[in-house]
RNA sequence: GGGGAAUUAGCUCAGUUGGCUAGAGCGAUUGCAUGGCAUGCAAUAGGUCAGGGGUUCGACUCCCCUAUUCUCCA
């Protein structure tokens, strides 16, 4: 097939260009990591940023919208993690062309721009392109989508419009929401000679590596309900896919992904690093993709504000660093870190497209850099067990090694169970895979049945179509009427979900925990609990329902909790803007907690923050608090805000209007609640500043009553010393003076004991019992006082006195205690065992104990008795009185 | 959110069913050997066994709580 060569880069524009032709608008990927969806951590399709808008709970700004969208796939329902690098065309993160109609275009438009776009400007031969569309359900009551198919018939012979069934045509977001019929487009990369033998018609979704699925187009009409009904909705929707990926391929007549210039440069800069050759041995191929396709993955995540971590979206970034570690560790012989160098070439292709890389580069290199390094450590470790491993099982002489063993090593050393087998099978072992895959399941198991959620459908109350409003920047307080809820069951409890028709609740976002506060209604009264963001709904959470679901309530914010949270949150703009200051611009926000109680705030810094540097922070923002700068407000679109000089973050999604927050110069997108004055945060105070990963920082700080506290803790602890120690003039002095006394009485404690200890052993031996050939001491030490001092008397008399045998009573805090020693020599000849004589002379004392044979010692509860077994234990040993 | 593990000398780690009053290697200090160095030999210092409770005659070891770190599952 012939066509013009394009790079990756015009590809991509000439796509943007198209549709901005058709009356499209062309708008900026969302970020990768999403943050306001629990069912989803990372965008794994174009259309995620525009779920809100599908589920009818987000306004629409334009009819037709097109863009380039970084997509994920790594967990969940499409997960195609374990796939990437074996074939020549799966990826973690790829990128997802779209356009997309709301209410407007339907099926004929969406078909007819695909074929021109795909045959007039990208000249794909029309006798190579194949099209699907909805065969139809009898289960769902639907009938073929004989719609698509007409349409597609003006283009192309029906013989090459297949049906498809429901798992290849009819598309849906999750199990419930907006789904529908869709057409897909697939091309057939084959050479002329084998398209002759065998028609592409019968290759369509048959997992042929040349023909190949390249732009789907979903015709958004359902909403799929919890009971698993469909619900047709009032406006159709049209929403595409085509991998950009794939398209290049297409394109650049290659026939895999990774031969097109999107990968190459990654892969030849490994392949010199490696000193081999991609496309000479499978294995070192296999690794080069995935090590290519991994390091886009991770590169982009850390761009958009999420490093590797052992929780939830983190952890999956960190298996997937992980992930190409092992590829290079084991087929590439690499054991240094790799991945962090290739970096800069990345930004080179992408830097371009997608400028959120290049701007943290730097920062990118050294949390990857970091990752490597403490993967390789595990690995080592792992290794170190694993030889253990492979020692026992050499004695044991089985050819198999326990499968719980393996996942041991999994699941607490987090060491790879293919790397496992690979080093066992050098010694010919391998692994019980069944007793492994046992572990991992219970695992499963009990983990799933702990998380488990339960949530009930929405119950709409009153109708809500003028949809809901936020009125908490002016209000704390409002008439509200509950337009929806719903019952959630978790493992803490079981909660309700509120949503109003307007609300003065500022729902947890931004950083920003959410409001606190009340409903009510005569003697009605119901705590809200928290109030979160969903969707872009604020969802209210309450422990109980009001009576009257249906009537209008009154809303009441905690006011004091609120104007805490605000004092916190303009704090961390000035903290924010200080740092900047001080620090120089590399100091990006990576995180931020806003909290009644006080403020948290990570950001990109190298190095540990001087005392020196924390001082100049704290001053400069307690400057700004009393210079009463006034808070400025205002909303613009997205474009002025930037030329205005405001800070935007990477990884945030903004939409065209933003709401600037101004206090002097210090400029940010931000949708919290603010004071009105600098002045009302009252003073700055970091208490604590610290590392979170590599290269990130955190100072945690306090504003307003918080400080308040702060100092009258402070000052308590102040007045109780002084208190404690008479007001001495100098505390510091007086303290140290403390210290080096109880140092010097400890000091003197231990002389003296050791002088008991020595005057007990000058007694004891002058009390030496020549029996035989055994040198006897037996008898009572009233002036030692501790268990330590008998033992060490026992220890020192051992070393001076040969043929021991000693049998000591002491009192030791009001309890007799029963010591017997004897000598190395004696417990061989003589068949001595001092742990059996103690256990019979210690029921004199109505005790136990036991020990060695050469030394035990037995305690017991009744004092008077201590003689008796003194003797009894001499008696047991020489078999008579002595 | 749930499970598993780790925390012992400056560093890397041993430490047996609870008991030989806590060990090794590297590093440090000192001395000796050698013309000097690489180095070798010897000695010495260095420990709240993460912190706090408990069980026991006796806890680095067993149990509980807390902190930090690692790891797996969701």
């Amino acid at each position: 097939m012939k066509n013009i060569h394009m790079d990756a880069q015009t590809i991509r524009q000439k796509f943007l260009d198209f549709f901005r032709s058709k009356g499209h608008n062309i708008i900026p990927s969302s970020p990768m990591v999403i943050k306001d969806d629990p069912s989803l951590m990372f965008t794994n399709a174009g259309m995620n940023q525009f779920k809100d808008i599908f589920l009818g709970t987000a306004p629409f700004r334009h009819k037709r919208i097109a863009n380039s969208q970084k997509c994920l796939r790594v967990s969940g329902k499409h997960n195609d993690l374990e796939e990437v690098g074996h074939d020549c065309y799966h990826h973690t993160m790829f990128e997802m062309l779209g356009n997309w109609s709301f209410g407007d275009y339907f099926k004929k438009e969406a078909i007819g721009w695909a074929w021109e776009l795909l045959t007039d400007e990208f000249r794909i031969p029309k006798d190579r392109i194949y099209t699907t569309v909805f065969e139809g359900s009898s289960e769902e009551g639907i009938s073929m989508d004989g719609e698509a198919f007409d349409h597609w018939k003006q283009y192309l012979d029906e013989d090459r419009i297949l049906t498809g069934s429901k798992k290849d045509n009819f598309w849906e977001m999750g199990d419930t929401g907006p789904c529908g019929p869709c057409s897909e487009i697939h091309v057939d990369l084959r050479p002329d000679q084998e398209r002759n033998k065998v028609n592409g018609r019968d290759l369509v979704n048959k997992g042929h590596p040349q023909v190949i699925e390249i732009w789907n187009l979903v015709f958004i009409q359902y909403n799929r309900r919890i009971s698993g009904e469909l619900e047709r909705l009032p406006k159709k929707h049209v929403d595409t896919g085509m991998g950009f990926e794939r398209l290049c391929m297409v394109l650049q007549q290659k026939t895999s992904s990774y031969d097109t210039d999107i990968f190459q440069p990654v892969i030849r800069q490994i392949s010199i690093m490696c000193d081999k050759k991609y496309g000479d041995n499978e294995q070192v191929d296999v690794a080069m993709r995935v090590i290519s396709d991994h390091l886009r993955a991770i590169a982009f995540a850390v761009a958009d504000g999420q490093l590797p971590s052992n929780t939830r979206a983190g952890y999956v970034i960190r298996r997937i660093l992980r992930r190409a570690v092992r590829y290079y560790f084991t087929y590439l012989e690499q054991k240094q870190p790799l991945i962090f160098k290739l970096v800069p070439s990345l930004v080179a292709s992408m830097g371009h497209a997608f400028p959120e890389l290049q701007a943290q580069q730097q920062f990118i290199e050294k949390v990857i850099r970091e990752e490597e390094l403490s993967f390789l450590r595990t690995l080592e470790s792992g290794i170190k067990r694993l030889d253990q491993i492979i020692a026992e099982a050499g004695r044991g002489k089985s050819a198999m090694i326990n499968g719980l063993l393996a996942f041991e090593l999994y699941d607490t050393y987090g060491f790879p169970l293919d790397l496992t087998e690979l080093i066992l099978k050098e010694h010919n072992l391998t692994v019980n895979r069944s007793e492994f895959d046992e572990g991992m399941k219970q695992q499963r198991q009990r983990s799933k049945t702990d998380a488990a959620v339960d949530t009930g459908d929405w119950i709409m109350v009153n109708d809500d179509a003028e949809g809901q409003q936020f009125i908490g920047y002016d209000h704390t307080s409002a008439d509200v009427l509950i337009t929806r809820y719903r019952k959630v069951k978790s493992k803490e409890g079981e909660f309700f979900h509120l949503v109003f028709d307007r609300t003065p609740f500022y729902a947890e976002s931004g950083g920003q925990v959410g409001d606190t506060g009340y409903i009510v209604r005569g003697n009605d009264r119901i705590s809200v609990i928290n109030t979160i963001k969903e969707h872009n709904l604020t969802v209210h959470l309450t422990k109980k329902l009001p009576a009257d679901i249906a009537a209008q309530l009154r809303a009441q914010v905690d006011v004091k909790a609120r104007m805490d949270t605000a004092r916190n949150h303009s704090a961390t703009h000035l903290l924010h803007y200080a740092l900047r200051k001080v620090l120089g611009n590399h100091v990006e926000q990576k995180g931020s907690l806003v909290h009644p109680d006080y403020l948290r705030f990570d950001f990109s810094h190298f190095q540990k923050l001087g005392e020196d540097e924390i001082r100049k922070v704290e001053i400069l923002v307690n400057e700004m608090i009393r210079n009463n700068h006034d808070v400025h407000i205002r909303e613009d679109s997205f474009e002025n805000a930037r030329k205005a000089g405001a800070m935007a973050l990477f990884g945030e999604k903004y939409g065209d209007r933003v709401r600037m927050v101004q206090f002097g110069d210090s400029i940010e997108l931000c949708g919290g609640t603010h004071i009105e004055n600098t002045c009302q945060i009252g003073y700055f105070k970091i208490i604590s500043e610290s590392s979170i990963a590599a290269g990130i920082r955190r100072i945690e700080a306090i504003t307003g009553s918080g400080y308040e506290r702060f100092v009258e803790k402070q000052e308590t602890v102040m007045k109780e010393l002084n208190l404690l120690l008479g007001n001495p003039p100098d505390l510091i002095k007086a303290v140290s003076n403390l210290l080096d006394e109880k140092n010097q009485l400890q000091k003197k404690i231990t002389l003296h004991n050791q002088q008991q200890i020595n005057a007990t052993k000058d007694t004891l031996l002058r009390q030496v019992k020549k029996v035989g050939d055994i040198n006897l001491i037996y008898g009572e030490t009233p002036m030692l006082d501790s268990a330590e001092a008998v033992k060490d008397t026992a220890y020192q008399l051992r070393n001076q006195v040969e043929n021991l045998c000693l049998i000591l009573g002491s009192l030791i805090n009001e309890k007799p205690l029963l010591t017997i020693m004897i000598a190395d020599n004696l417990v061989k000849e003589k068949n001595l065992n001092a742990s059996d004589i103690v256990k019979i002379a210690a029921k004199e004392i109505q005790g136990g104990g036991g020990g060695q044979p050469f030394y035990a010692t037995a305690g017991g509860k009744t004092p008077g008795g201590l003689s008796k077994a003194v003797e009894k234990a001499v008696e047991t040993v020489f078999g008579k009185k002595v």
